[in-house]
DNA sequence: GACAATGTTGATCTAGTTAGTCGGGAATAT
DNA sequence: ATATTCCCGACTAACTAGATCAACATTGTC
């Protein structure tokens, strides 16, 4: 799973524009590009993307800006990553329940779905409210109580002898 | 999630010897490309990669062809992932748990991390033993009992109203 | 109404990756 | 020997990621 440069700006700049959110500020993309380090005209693309997508809206002059077109708990970590990258899983081309895989390979193919299922429980369950707030919601949480989460699985196929 | 073709090469490949070393057989490349219809010479490559990763052992002339290196049961998917397409999890360059995203947008640092452990939570458990008998390990097959995670979810971010 | 600040659009550019192909070489069994 | 099979590196064509730019549209304030 690689994610890309681009759902990672998205992702960033819609928790600031959650945190923005209660008070109904307008943010301007400038500004979440200085706070989130984002380089500026990139950043405005993804924003374009977000709005066609009728996530957030903008407006122009001196009051313009940014702002979440739906309220920052019922805007999912998947959507944003739909918007930007296309469906969360696809096996080289297309989606997994269309894949068919010939004969003794075939279930691979039950395979990727579960990978899909298990991609969903955390992205379809965690909203940038909760990114926002800090608090993940207790499902996504308990993948972390695991100090193996945390830690990174080298290359090390031998780990058992 | 996006699903490499040479990553579901690589793993169709994998079966087809995990289902031919009960016997001890000696698959040739040219056979496993024929009946998983995967491009030879795209095959003999990541073979190779799988050889110098020590998943696969091979050899030559006339009883020559692949076999596995290892009992089916104790690789992994994560393990052939990891050979051919590097880190299951990396958030575009770096390593989830050395990725340092600023100010508001900090937990999206745990977001990513919890979704490499729903990745590894599917892919460290299922063995290319399993594939073989076309029997999921209970885990992995628990997340397909339900029937939404066959289904696609289209872009409907309007679901709820 | 003019002006300046801002967002919008589309074109463009570069570098890297992906998915392949190709040719020749080296090992192995008959 | 020789047919068979794997081994290795180079090569390419298409696509994607990441980023930049110029020109235009809209809006609020003076």
């Amino acid at each position: 799973m690689r994610v890309s440069a681009s759902l990672d700006y998205a992702l960033r700049a819609m928790v600031e524009l959650a945190a923005a959110s209660p008070d109904g500020r307008h943010v301007k993309a400038d500004e979440i590009a200085a706070r989130q380090a984002i380089p500026t005209r990139f950043l405005a693309q993804l924003l374009a993307e977000l709005r066609r997508a009728d996530l957030v809206c903008s407006g122009r002059g001196y009051a313009g800006g940014y702002w979440l077109a739906v309220p920052a708990a019922d805007i999912t970590v998947a959507d944003i990553a739909r918007v930007i990258d296309g469906p969360l899983a696809d096996v080289h081309g297309t989606s997994p329940e269309l894949f068919g895989p010939p004969g003794v390979a075939a279930p691979t193919r039950e395979l990727w779905i579960a990978v899909r299922a298990a991609l969903r429980s955390v992205m379809e369950q965690d909203t940038i409210a909760d990114l926002a707030a800090g608090s993940l919601p207790p499902a996504v949480a308990a993948m972390l109580d695991d100090p193996d989460a945390w830690t990174r699985r080298g290359s090390e196929r031998d780990g058992a002898q």
